[in-house]
DNA sequence: GGAAGAAGCGGACCGCTGGTCCGTATCTTA
DNA sequence: TAAGATACGGACCAGCGGTCCGCTTCTTCC
């Protein structure tokens, strides 16, 4: 399979639709207040294009996240300490529960949009299953004895869009203090008690 | 405020859209296939009722979960141990969370529509509220030293609808096992190491 | 019991959204 | 530069949540 390389349009189009899609996303409270319509109008371009090129709505919340979460999955994947493989498991655990809030408080309006979009849940991406299976095997290595599989699902969902939102936006957590109430948890639930 | 009593038609009808409702999310995996048409159809009921009883889909949603949470928020106030109020914190801790499973797990499709619902997150809801503070003052009155108030979000985070649809339907973790492993989690958190 | 008035009913109707379709414009390649 | 492939875009569609208002049913009071 040669992967024929994309019309020159082609990306130039998916690039102004991940950056209007983004703009727009960030403007709105509730994601869903944002259209299809919305982003092709802001993209400057037919909407046509957007399903041609996303699938669906889910496609294009999906792969926006993706773009913008790249960076992170890298860092994990070939990084350097504390994110990278090199860490050993009791201090790259909290290290990336840490990097995930703090993805989604610098990115909520998308985190949210895309737990928040409909129809799927959250958790049959394998999205979510890279990071459960990359932190339950983290658990499994680290001297607590605790059921690994789960406690991976139950510090992932401590990391949730909505409850994040809810925190710091409703409640007006600091984001400092967020960090540190997670670190605190993650802690405890490692056995490492302060 | 005398609060004039409902007129008996509409306690019927009141009943039957409950019915028919419960009945048509246990019959779909994805709630959103319901529709309020649907619901007010199998209720023999005009679509005009729905919303003039309920408001929108959300409070529709909203009030059979009420409804059919009653119970449990019975047993949690005033019942017998252990959920009953008389419980010491660190038997009541579990036994909440655990009635929180046990009532999501028998019914999945319901409190998944409920937090599935969009537009307004979970946690807005003075319901989750509740339960948020009853925990949060068990936990600060248990031995355990950990920040209560993010560990209440925490727990409840770890026993949410669309991660036990997950775990119970997708993966087929037993309805015992899965207990057990909150249980467990419940028990690392709280400093009750086994 | 019956009449008057309130309370509730129901389904035609509306605006809007996600998603489709296909004639047309743009890019690539030889 | 011509021809074929690819992508564009906006008119279009079906279906949804929600509204509206003429009509029915219940309640109440004589």
């Amino acid at each position: 399979m040669p992967e024929r390389k994309p019309r020159k349009d082609a990306v130039r189009n998916r690039a102004a639709v991940f950056e209007a899609a983004d703009a727009l996303f960030a403007a709105c409270q509730n994601p869903e207040e944002v259209t299809m319509a919305d982003i092709a109008a802001a993209a400057g371009v037919g909407k046509g294009t957007l399903f041609r090129a996303f699938g669906d709505r889910t496609g294009l919340i999906r792969a926006l996240c993706a773009a913008r979460l790249e960076p992170l999955r890298k860092a994990v994947e070939e990084g350097p300490e504390p994110l990278g493989p090199a860490t050993p498991p009791p201090r790259r655990v909290p290290a990336l529960l840490d990097a995930v809030l703090c993805f989604k408080l610098d990115n909520r309006h998308l985190a949210l949009a895309l737990e928040t979009t409909g129809s799927d849940s959250p958790y049959r991406t394998e999205h979510y299953e890279r990071w459960h299976t990359l932190l339950r095997d983290l658990l499994d290595r680290a001297p607590g004895a605790t059921d690994s599989d789960f406690a991976a699902h139950a510090l992932l969902a401590a990391t949730r869009a909505d409850l994040v939102e809810y925190l710091a936006g409703e409640k007006g957590v600091p984001r400092e203090e967020l960090r540190a109430r997670l670190a605190e948890f993650t802690a405890g639930v490692l056995g490492t008690r302060l």
